[in-house]
DNA sequence: TTTTATTCGGATAAAATTGTCATAAATAAA
DNA sequence: TTTATTTATGACAATTTTATCCGAATAAAA
């Protein structure tokens, strides 16, 4: 569905967001340590996030990732995927095919563009900030 | 979405599938063609479609691919992504977490179950005959 | 029985994705 | 100003996925 380095993405946001709804700025060891994910892939994946403006960072002591808490809840899951994996999961064709669109469709097009455009939607209406309230109040886990 | 390698399985199936309504048998090389997929590939492909029962396929002279009328209607897209993807459409976790269940989600758990419950139906509820008459209708394409 | 046309399958290659490493740049504190 | 700590980034490495190649096996026709 996402690829791997979207995965990390959207995991590291989360645990970011739990942290910094504590004012604790994070480091990417730390982020690692709570996601799971390799520390210097996932440290590469921030540095896109962060020129996408939706994690800021700073280097240096006391230094790490945080995410103000306003923007917190306007980030949704969507703006993650999009950053990392481009708008192929809104667009692309569900067989690949370069054009494909409703005057024409591949055979699955009109099949396909309903389920995806409730996936859209999903991960539209779901905010950083949702998912890190889960997290915080523990009823999900981000490792396994 | 899925695997570029199932997408030319979904495809091959679907061309085949036209041809063998009019009783024909398709060479490896018809197929790769009217798919826009690369031969080789798609001949590895096939052979594990083969294996898992779902195209037939006869070597020699007027050799080729087929699939028979009636099983034609019973195969469905749910049963190529799974001979091809496996199960990590239907059961993966959107976060890629090894474990996660109703008992132990991650934070997208409980957003993800739903869209992808309408997806696996989606692809549980098209078959092959479906695709292939409207292929041949010309309503839809292949290639492109 | 020989020839010819085709799939089968294993070895290999190429490309894309995932992951690591080392050095540079930035910044805060001493 | 120097030092310590942290992110930024580009080069490199490993792994996975995608794709190619070629000889073996198969089967129909001559």
């Amino acid at each position: 569905m996402f690829s791997k380095a979207c995965e990390h993405a959207i995991k590291a946001m989360i645990y970011i967001a739990t942290q910094s709804l504590e004012n604790k700025r994070v480091k990417i060891g730390d982020v690692a340590k709570h996601t799971g994910s390799p520390e210097a892939y996932t440290a590469k994946i921030m540095g896109t996030l962060n020129k996408q403006g939706i994690v800021s960072s700073l280097t240096g002591p006391y230094g790490g990732f945080e995410i103000n808490a306003k923007m917190m809840k306007q980030i949704k899951v969507s703006d993650i995927v999009f950053a990392i994996d481009g708008d192929s999961v809104y667009n692309g064709c569900g067989l690949g095919l370069n054009e494909c669109s409703e005057e024409k469709p591949c055979p699955i097009h009109n099949e396909f563009v309903k389920v995806r455009s409730e996936l859209k939607t999903m991960l539209e209406t779901t905010s950083v900030f949702d998912l890190a309230t889960k997290l915080q109040s523990g009823e999900v886990t981000l490792v396994r």
